[in-house]
DNA sequence: TAAAAATTGATCGATTTTGAATGAATTTGA
DNA sequence: TCAAATTCATTCAAAATCGATCAATTTTTA
């Protein structure tokens, strides 16, 4: 009998039952006594059930653990955060530009119940905006593979068939000289080209994103506005000088 | 015994017990063990099974998907025949479309590993496409939320940019005299233009399709290849009059 | 037709799994 | 509480399985 075979016959009993004897499974799988224990111990290991006495028995409710502590995590709550407020940027018949990335991601739970339309080039993003039941156009273009973010001429082709009302970027550096900057040039182009097809943008950035510099420029501090969680009165002054600043906090 | 005959016999096995060993697939196809590690080494590689010490069993996603999908084994075997036979029609340095829905999906684990470019409709197709290591393209456009698929001008404009080799479509009816038609006009625009930028197509359809009629047509018989599982001898005649057609058998 | 490529089966050393043995730890019952 | 019975973790060697390699055969290509 293989090792799956078990570990499968197992988690029926101990689920059907609650509990389970180690000489019922010896007997049921005709296994010795101290391949059970092994596999007990390995399916105990994984988190399928609590080793007893004798036998093991049912675990329940371990992704509810994971989910407290990641709800509890300080940077995640600042990107809801941040998201939330650009959310609410969001207005009755808008036709908004959603960038690829996590950040802008944490956006679609909070975007309004209203008459919108979604342009993204972020292929993550799809899914979400659709179970929210909004019209959501994809660009079109290259499916860049660890990101699954659309770029390259066919994007930027397929972009310019739009225009937008407002548009949300995410980003990797944000700086009061060299601007919003992001380390693939290719998505750069393809933000540079959004942003220029919006009326109005916002650029979403935590704070450690602010003062940092990545690879590729797509914009100028000013082209945007800025919403982040945090900034210090001195480097705030800097950037406001040139933009629209809206700093959130918890 | 032919490899793809072996492949078949153990995704079936696999799919009929959740779990299968080598042993025992030996014995069932005559071949040495050698040769079944290697077909559970290819078959796990284009994630259609997971490999456990002495066998194999069903992996996660696809036993969900089947029982979501409510298909029997057997017209699944089908629509994977059909699959893997269009699949075999790819060649090093294709670019090739392919069209969204399920039909098609089954493709893409059995795509050769060459070096091809693949374009497609269908946003369920990506993350599979992208797994395998494939060079991939998605038309822009408005997504239909139902399918997942990408239709409307934003669709038809995005893929002009490209041409194809070979292009592999599903279909909902084949007609010899109204020819392959769609229930969505906007998606018969697609499959449409998609076959116009084609040096070649490919039609794949179970023979739950052939002689029905759907409501909006993408094109004549005479344009595409027909692929599919099942054919009687004389509407057998009425196609292959008109076109090639190849009918594949388990 | 000959050369090249793919498929197959056999072999072998390496790795993993297994079952039994041992003594320690835990439970049970008086 | 104590002793018997049971269960436990650990160790070790046998068995099974694994991946890699090679030669023979078939299929494809030039």
């Amino acid at each position: 009998m293989l090792t799956d075979e078990r570990y499968g016959l197992i988690l029926e009993r101990v689920k059907q039952q609650d509990i389970v004897k180690i000489q019922e499974l010896v007997e049921v799988t005709g296994s010795s006594e101290s391949t059970i224990r092994r596999d007990l111990t390995e399916l105990e290991k994984k988190k399928y059930i609590k080793r007893v006495h004798g036998g093991a028995k049912l675990l329940k409710g371990k992704l509810q653990e994971l989910s407290v502590s990641e709800k509890t995590s300080k940077s995640l709550q600042e990107k809801q955060r941040i998201a939330q407020y650009a959310s609410s940027q969001v207005e009755e018949g808008d036709c908004i530009f959603i960038d690829a990335g996590t950040t802008t991601q944490h956006m679609i739970p909070f975007l309004p119940e209203k008459e919108i339309v979604v342009v993204t080039n972020g292929l993550m993003h799809v899914k979400a905006l659709l179970e929210r039941g909004f019209k959501t156009y994809l660009i079109g273009g290259f499916v860049k593979p660890k990101t699954n973010a659309m770029i390259g001429r066919g994007a930027l082709e397929s972009m310019r068939d739009y225009r937008f009302d407002k548009a949300f970027m995410g980003t990797n550096g944000v700086h009061s000289e060299f601007g919003y900057t992001t380390p693939d040039p290719e998505e750069a182009q393809v933000k540079e080209l959004a942003i220029s097809l919006s009326r109005e943008t916002f650029v979403l950035a935590d704070d450690s994103k602010v003062g940092e510099i990545a690879f590729a420029k797509f914009g100028d501090i000013k082209e945007a506005a800025l919403i982040t969680n945090e900034l210090e009165a001195e480097t705030a002054s800097r950037y406001t000088k040139q933009t629209r600043v809206k700093v959130v906090t918890i």
